[in-house]
RNA sequence: GCGGGCGUGGCGAAAUUGGUAGACGUGCUAGACUUAGGAUCUAGUGCUUAACGGCGUGGGGGUUCGAGUCCCUCCGCCCGCACCA
């Protein structure tokens, strides 16, 4: 039987947390009774935020004896705006992570930083003036403010920010690794540039040298956005325009640093098999890398030019070859030129421009229209030796497969639609399939017309077909990835320098070790420099370099913003590193973040470029591990609560809500720290904006009801929370429950600012378990009952499980029915009170380490262990009731836990009905729930 | 169009993963203590019915002793991708 044995002690005494994070030698217990006996969390917080940060409580060690676990939230940009109360949500929970592990005795590294460098801090800059190292100080000066207010346990002596020098030193080493390796398709793995050097011989030029490094510079079309002055990523171009800004972006031909990240994409994809991500962000990214597997199929020119003599182009349905009635080319295509016939040329050519003229966002807007030209020239059909025309179309995209197709209109909506639009023959080769409205794309094939492949369904269509393909030479199996390389350079300010030297005939040279970091100059003016350079390009003095007597010049652009954060979770784990950028025998230790929580937005930029540089540093030897995050969790949303105000027209006069059909009102917005739920406190309204000072309201029920709707937090919408606002009023450790209270963590929510009371509230109801306001500490040294202890235990195991499960929602809710529970049974028991001090230190810490002390406890809580779960106790009074045991039953003694003592006799009652009911079938198990059968297993 | 996810009270949401649907919190309604209360406490609160009861997890169908949960189908919403051959 439980509590008989006297061993309750080691519910919450056990210490096997071997480092002391605090012991308050300084403060006599006396004192700390003397704060009041009232929940005065203003006063609590203080003195604890005091106390852990004068006894450094969360520094972390890197202490390779004990078992580590490494939680990590994504970065903040420090914008000028500041955190409202939708930022920390991801951080509280990885927080409450984080604590929760310490309790449980692991050795936690839970660290936080900025990533200062790229775009929006340079915007910020530009839109207020100010040099961006200083506003980028000041942004991040008060986001450690605001972040310090809601009491985390990060260990702010490993933050790392990315512009410094110190931190971009090794951005710009990874760089060098990045450029002086290659990848090696037959390892398939990242190797040094030496190990091809020696492949392709002494003679190997630079040229080509180049063409295999992992970052390299190419010509190529970049997406140009002239309003930002800059290149841009394809992830960082959205719908045609910016993300930033949403300013248009167009493609231009320039050169510029490339990651080949392409290289990793088979790995990339494979990779997802073994990381905990949502799904729905592992298909963001296999859809992003976008791989295919078909064959490349050579058509033979009929009038064969001196540089060609056959088209090539890819397919994934080369089954569908018997079908084809014409081909496709991009119309940029290099060798469009080459076969146009010259009765055709003038269209040709007229075709092309207008194709090059529209932008982006026009051809995205136009493609329901199919548009086309005939180039006059003609291919041979590799099987059949039917003329093929061959056609151009700005559906065939250059960029993907060869920019070449064939075209198969019975099976291909856009051929299909070619077709029908300039009536070209679609011949049928799905036996019994309607194709005169539109193309089968469908799979549950059989062919015909198709020579040896008909009467075969569609896998032994393709394989016979390839075979077919390989063994008369026509073309091979081929895999095609979506994903493009990752435009590396940006014609930016706020960036890293690139650390290479080009010589006078234009060759890149990287800089030694020896000479980073190479530092951003400080510039007066960061606006663009000439000839669409950067404005890196103004420091003259600083671009020019001379070296072993040969001038050189810089590279006047910087990196994007996503180098930085590429590699900073393993920069945490060794910061102070003055030799590396993280020793090996330290990443060993810490090995992959074990959970990495932050917004789904960055599912195909940052998250696809980190798990790149993950598998280079691998390959290379750097690091001992693959991929960077084990698990993912992405945080939803918080959304603003917008609250609308409506003005009769032409007045200055506001209708409430209810009533503002009678009158032709306009929408405004108010703020919506304003209103009281939907009701509008009048007077704040009136002194907001002087042109209210005078306005009159038409109430209902004496009130004015405002309209509202969900959107995003903005400052623009007069819906920002402030989350200083909210702790100033009810405390940190309120707001932090609070927060996880709303709703699940991934789920994105509006933020209510009433439902806070019902967490304060219970925050004031835990505390007078432990002190009454007008009597003082209420701690009583009685034994709990085994009521008592059954309430204990039950919050033990389901804080338990919702803190490993990242349901922190329904753990607040636990405590609130945990408390309400002990409230009732007036239960003011040290052994009861003292393990949920603890079990609450990961969710609301200041006020768990207070109420530890009121209970006269040694030391922090923070030092203390988990309570342990007593499953022994729970399973002798599990409420199973077998009549005979065979196979799985769905009792488990988590169940039992819940119920109420069984009835015996009305077990036994049910167990004659049933067994009636059964007629002598056998009948080897009953459940029951409360006295009631409700499962039977024969 | 393709892919992923979701649909439960006035609202945010729970539901031991197939086992008493709506825990917990808000909101609302009473009441207690109060000079007062935006403090605190107590009770009630899915719909329907005077009551016994009946009906309830987007609609319809199915599997099962038993379905919010599994299957089919329709409807609605959200997110991502979008000429990728």
């Amino acid at each position: 039987m439980f509590g008989e044995e006297s061993e309750q002690s080691d519910l919450y005494s056990v210490s096997r947390v071997t480092h002391i994070i605090y012991r308050p030698d300084n403060l006599s217990l006396a004192a700390i009774k003397i704060l009041g006996m009232q929940y005065q969390f203003r006063d609590i917080e203080k003195k604890w935020k005091k106390i852990w940060e004068e006894n450094h409580t969360y520094r972390v060690n890197n202490d390779f004896s004990r078992p580590k676990c490494y939680v990590l939230d994504m970065f903040p940009y420090p914008s000028g705006a500041g955190l409202h109360v939708g930022h920390p949500l991801g951080y509280i929970a990885s927080d409450i992570y984080a604590r929760y592990k310490r309790l449980k005795g692991f050795n936690v590294l839970h660290p936080m930083g900025f990533d200062a460098f790229g775009l929006p801090a340079e915007q910020y800059a530009i839109e207020t003036g100010q040099h961006p190292a200083v506003t980028t100080e000041k942004n991040i000066a008060r986001y450690r403010e605001q972040l310090d207010n809601i009491g985390f346990s990060f260990d702010w002596e490993r933050s790392v920010k990315t512009s410094d020098a110190s931190y971009y030193r090794w951005t710009q080493w990874i760089f060098l690794q990045l450029y002086n390796a290659w990848y090696n398709p037959v390892n398939q793995k990242a190797e040094p540039i030496q190990t091809l050097r020696d492949q392709l011989g002494a003679e190997a030029t630079e040229v080509e040298l180049m063409k295999y490094r992992l970052a390299y510079r190419a010509e190529s079309y970049v997406n140009w956005c002239e309003a930002l002055g800059t290149v841009l990523a394809n992830d960082e171009v959205v719908n045609g325009v910016s993300e930033r800004g949403g300013h248009p972006v167009e493609k231009k031909l320039l050169s510029q640093w490339f990651l080949r990240i392409t290289a990793f994409a088979d790995r990339l994809l494979t990779g997802l098999e073994t990381v905990d991500f949502p799904e729905s962000l592992k298909e963001m990214q296999r859809n992003w890398i976008g791989k295919s597997e078909g064959a490349e199929v050579l058509f033979s020119l009929k009038e064969k030019t001196e540089t060609l003599s056959a088209i090539k182009v890819y397919t994934t349905r080369p089954d569908t070859i018997f079908g084809v009635s014409f081909m496709v080319l991009a119309p940029e295509h290099e060798w469009v030129a080459q076969i146009t016939t010259p009765a055709q040329r003038e269209e040709v050519q007229a075709y092309q421009h207008m194709v090059s003229s529209r932008s982006e966002r026009d051809r995205m807007a136009e493609t329901k229209n199919v548009s086309g030209c005939f180039t006059g020239a003609y291919a041979i059909h590799p099987f059949t030796g039917v003329e093929i025309p061959i056609w151009i179309a700005d559906y065939v995209l250059m960029g993907y497969g060869t920019g070449a197709i064939m075209a198969v209109p019975a099976g291909d909506a856009r051929d299909y639609a070619l077709a029908t639009k300039f009536q070209l023959p679609i011949p049928a080769i799905f036996e019994g399939k309607d194709i005169s409205e539109k193309p089968y794309e469908e799979k549950d094939i059989r062919y015909c017309d198709s020579d040896f492949l008909n009467g075969m369904n569609y896998a032994e269509g393709v394989s016979r077909i390839l075979t077919e393909i390989e063994r008369r030479t026509l073309g091979t199996r081929k895999v095609n990835y979506r994903m493009r390389d990752a435009g590396f350079s940006r014609q930016r300010y706020w960036g890293e320098p690139f650390p290479v030297l080009y010589s006078s005939d234009g060759q890149p040279q990287a800089l030694s070790e020896s000479e980073l970091p190479l530092e951003l100059p400080y510039l007066e003016s960061y606006s663009a420099g000439p000839n669409g350079k950067g404005p890196l390009a103004n420091a003259i003095d600083w671009g020019k370099v001379s070296k072993e007597g040969q001038m050189f010049t810089r590279e006047t652009d910087t990196m994007p913003g996503y180098a930085g954060s590429s590699w900073y979770y393993l920069r945490y784990m060794d910061p102070q590193n003055q030799d590396e950028f993280c020793a090996r025998s330290v990443s060993d230790y810490w090995k992959q973040v074990d959970v990495y929580v932050g917004g789904a937005e960055h599912a195909v930029g940052h998250l696809l470029y980190s798990r790149m540089w993950c598998k280079a540093l691998y390959d290379l030897g750097y690091i001992g591990f693959d991929e960077p995050y084990r698990k993912l969790i992405n945080q939803g949303m918080i959304q603003g609560n917008s609250r609308l105000v409506y003005r009769i027209q032409g007045t200055n006069t506001f209708v409430s809500q209810g009533l503002k059909q009678n009158y032709q009102t306009d929408t405004l917005y108010t703020e919506y720290s304003f209103c009281n739920g939907y009701e509008l406190d009048v007077e704040k309204f009136k002194q907001w904006k002087s042109e209210y000072r005078d306005a009159e309201f038409v109430l209902e029920n004496g009130k004015y009801i405002c309209g509202g709707f969900v959107e995003k937090m903005s400052k623009r919408l007069f819906n920002v929370v402030n989350p200083d606002d909210i702790i100033a009023q009810y405390g940190a450790d309120t707001f932090r429950m609070y927060e996880m209270f709303l709703g699940p963590l991934e789920v994105s929510k509006p933020w209510d600012t009433n439902g806070i009371e019902g967490v304060h509230r219970f925050l004031k109801k835990l505390w007078r378990l432990y002190a009454d306001e007008t009597q003082g500490l209420c701690i009583q040294d009685e034994e709990p009952t085994q009521d008592e202890y059954k309430i204990l235990h039950k919050c033990i195991r389901k804080i338990e499980q919702d803190t490993e499960s990242f349901s922190m929602n329904t753990a607040v809710s636990q405590f609130m029915i945990t408390v309400n529970e002990l409230t009732a049974l007036q239960c003011h028991k040290r052994k009861v009170l003292a393990p949920l001090a603890i079990l609450l230190a990961a969710y609301a810490p200041h006020i768990s380490e207070e109420l530890w002390q009121l209970c006269e406890q040694e030391g922090s809580v923070l030092n203390a262990a988990f309570p342990v779960f007593d499953e022994q106790y729970v399973r002798e009074n599990a409420f199973t009731y077998p009549i005979a045991v065979n196979g799985k039953t769905r009792t488990e003694f988590s169940f039992a836990l819940d119920a109420e003592v069984a009835d015996i006799e009305q077990q036994v009652l049910g167990m004659e009905l049933v067994q009636k009911w059964m007629e002598g079938k056998p009948l080897k198990k009953m459940i029951f729930i409360k006295g009631k059968m409700i499962n039977l297993v024969v």
